[in-house]
DNA sequence: AATAATTATGATACTCTATTACAGTTTATA
DNA sequence: TATAAACTGTAATAGAGTATCATAATTATT
């Protein structure tokens, strides 16, 4: 039932592609997903959809704020459930592993460097490309 | 003279395409273009290439560090010819206008937080999408 | 300077992600 | 439960970028 209230406090109508759709991203919570992603998954789950409405309906979410999407370079977009917190991405390149972090410093001065030239921040974006430090 | 020696250094034979597309890159010095911006200014120019043969080499320029490539999610990548000056960008949202910027204090705490969770930086990509703030 | 060997080129076809059009279906509201 | 509005799946389409291939240009070798 939580699942319909989002829905509709987002002003969309409930329905079973968005149903779906919302219960597959709380349930990789953590995880960035491509629509494409989405789309096989519902399939494996025998849903009838299709990827036009993973799209549409990703669009959606995301301009009702119930995911983000993130371009990490790959050519495709990846999205996960929106948190209350801010947060940045780490990438392994070797792994491809996702690292969320948040840094107050970097924050702080990302708005002081802008207001500095005149601007002030809307959004952005940042994402370290990393490796482990092997010991 | 000069732009020949930058081919040859990074082991290309110096070709037409190549030429031209060094020195519109040198023309447009501080500016972002992308493949087909690039494509089409050489076409008015009179000159024959082919889309393909632009972005072959703009890959090529990448490779050998003469050109910095950056997506600013519109969907297209845009090319820049190398400063030695690592740098990151702003776009303001409003007016589509790119500014550049470098700041220690952000770069340095981006290896920190890093280095906390045991990775090191390759490469990173920080875009901050901001609009003019007005009196 | 001529030729051979290598590499680059333009045109085209193709791949991939994502969006749009449209006719049929489902949801919300009375 | 009838109706308007919103939503859906299918398929066509768009746009960025890559692969293929026969031809052409560049560099190395004679």
């Amino acid at each position: 039932m939580n699942e319909e209230s989002d829905l509709k406090k987002a002003g969309l109508k409930v329905t079973l592609p968005r149903l779906r759709i919302l219960e597959l991203l709380e349930e990789e919570k953590g995880g960035h997903l491509s629509a494409e992603d989405i789309y096989k998954k519902l399939l494996e789950a025998k849903e009838d959809v299709g990827l036009a409405t993973v799209y549409r309906v990703l669009t959606q979410f995301e301009q009702a704020g119930i995911v983000e999407k993130n371009n990490f370079e790959e050519g495709r977009a990846v999205y996960e459930l929106h948190h209350d917190q801010h947060h940045d991405h780490m990438v392994c390149i070797d792994t491809g592993k996702i690292i969320e972090f948040n840094d107050e410093i970097i924050e702080r001065r990302q708005s002081e460097v802008a207001a500095e030239l005149g601007y002030e921040i809307k959004d952005h974006s940042m994402v370290l490309y990393v490796q482990e430090i092997k010991k």
